[in-house]
DNA sequence: TTTGCCAATCGTCGATAGACGATAATTGCG
DNA sequence: CGCAATTATCGTCTATCGACGATTGGCAAA
């Protein structure tokens, strides 16, 4: 049990600032890959970009593939299932199964 | 917006520490009031876990109302609201409103 | 009032996170 | 081959987090 409590901490931290959660939003709302577009959108250094970047893909919460000389970054929502399905027992002690399998699914 | 993110950074960091996470646990299967069992339950000293409270407390999520010589901490679910509607959008894009209003409500 | 218990706060320490500039590494183009 | 563009990594600095012991404050019972 600490053991999946980690891995949902490990998750919230991923989560926890502010830069990382613009750039999961522009990750949502850009239809194929982006690359550098990111560092522009978030107004802050290219390093510091890149190590968002870096967290947010070892917390599984998007993917990187090297696409030529860029890097296209997608979303990986399915990795927060775990941090999801938590939340939804705190908030929903009774009705925690909702409608949707939102703990594994989507492409 | 980035007011917005802002307040579910705060939420999201309050639950990036697994010791958060299992008072909240504790807290979920505890019928009512629950004061110092905290403290032996996470094992850690008893100024870490009042600190933890404190960040639990000041992010909402949970309440604390002195109840004589003990205080009394209950869980507040909706104060996650802003955090789960986020995570909704991203593991769900099409299926965002799904059939719980969990963005506001509960008692 | 005094004593004892429980919780909050303070001060301190080490560890970690966040930001930056500078520096590589890789690819495509001329 | 050499150059430009893009991204990753390194080193450094500051700020914040997490844990602890010690102390303080509040409330109830003796």
């Amino acid at each position: 049990m600490q053991d999946t409590d980690i891995e949902i901490a490990e998750l919230a931290k991923a989560l926890a600032h502010p830069a990382r959660l613009r750039i999961l939003r522009l990750l949502l709302a850009t239809p194929g890959c982006i690359g550098g577009d990111i560092v522009d959108a978030v107004g802050l250094a290219q390093s510091t970009v890149s190590e968002h970047l870096r967290i947010l893909k070892a917390a599984g919460v998007i993917t990187g593939e090297i696409s030529g000389p860029r890097t296209c970054y997608a979303l990986n929502p399915a990795a927060l299932g775990p941090l999801a399905e938590f939340i939804s027992t705190l908030t929903a002690p009774s009705a925690a199964v909702c409608c949707v399998p939102n703990d594994k699914e989507l492409s």
